[in-house]
DNA sequence: ACTCAAACTTAGCATACACTAACTTTTATC
DNA sequence: GATAAAAGTTAGTGTATGCTAAGTTTGAGT
């Protein structure tokens, strides 16, 4: 130990745990945007900023500086007024992204919730499911109905 | 319609769905705050700034800077250099949050996830399960173990 | 009552993410 | 090919959330 650090053990687990939240904030606008830019792609063959704003729910304006952020973070390249494609680390994890989001959807909707709760509730619980949970939710859609 | 709606109705609740998560976010903080104000102050009495930067895993000055926007949003009180209390309002966010947050982890607990894993994930699922998540949920834990 | 350490506050800074308004470039249409 | 609309960019603004560093207040121990 570097200073004294005599604080509760559990106050310890418990900001840990925060940070851990804090992280997964930091990241979750990065994945769904490479995650929604591999499925214009996939769809139209081409991601064009209208589009995203479009499925995002944001402005032309947001979606622009959301582009620069990425690209500066080595996920897209972009050359002003063309559509925006993926790096290879863009695409693994928009790959990544897609599976545990599907996993997570699928999860909520074997458990009986309905189908558009199941879509926007997995929007923003699949940011937060660490890869225990994720095999946990699997194991549950692997076993056979009761 | 005010003005031309004629995008994709696919996009437009795709939209949807990401600003609930963003609507999420924003109540985020202070839900984790006051649930964790009313844990302090029925732990060891009263909820001071340093306890809460010990458990939140942040400093002094954020902690201070947030309550300042908690009392402007009537969900705490606090004078200088005094402990922080609940309004109404917030008592009754920090026992919402608390029965939700429970169920969450509850949850993933009767799935077979360890208890680390369990707490550290329902920090962030919690605020993004709608009341027919958690009622699916529920049910999952009322039921007889198969 | 003094002293000093702990607690708290304030000031100043930074980043992310959102917006509107104004401007530029591209592209579709005639 | 000129023109208008669509798409994209830039500038400027605002809030939330975090930080460090410097100051103030409180309260505990002597
Ligand atoms: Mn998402
Ligand atoms: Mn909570
Ligand atoms: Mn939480
Ligand atoms: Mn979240």
């Amino acid at each position: 130990m570097t200073a004294a650090d005599d604080r509760d053990p559990e106050a310890k687990r418990h900001a840990e745990r925060f940070q851990r939240v804090r992280e997964a904030h930091q990241t979750e606008v990065a994945e769904d945007y490479v995650e929604l830019i591999a499925q214009l792609i996939e769809k139209t063959g081409e991601a064009r900023v209208v589009e995203l704003a479009d499925w995002l729910g944001v402005t032309n304006a947001t979606v622009n500086n959301t582009i620069q952020r990425l690209q500066r973070d080595g996920l897209v390249t972009s050359k002003p007024y063309r559509s925006i494609f993926l790096t290879d680390k863009g695409r693994g994890l928009a790959e990544a992204s897609r599976r545990r989001h599907e996993i997570v959807r699928d999860f909520l909707l074997a458990l009986g919730v309905d189908s558009e709760t199941a879509e926007t509730d997995s929007e923003g619980i699949e940011h937060h499911v660490s890869d225990a949970t994720v095999q946990a939710f699997r194991r549950f859609l692997a076993k056979p109905k009761s």
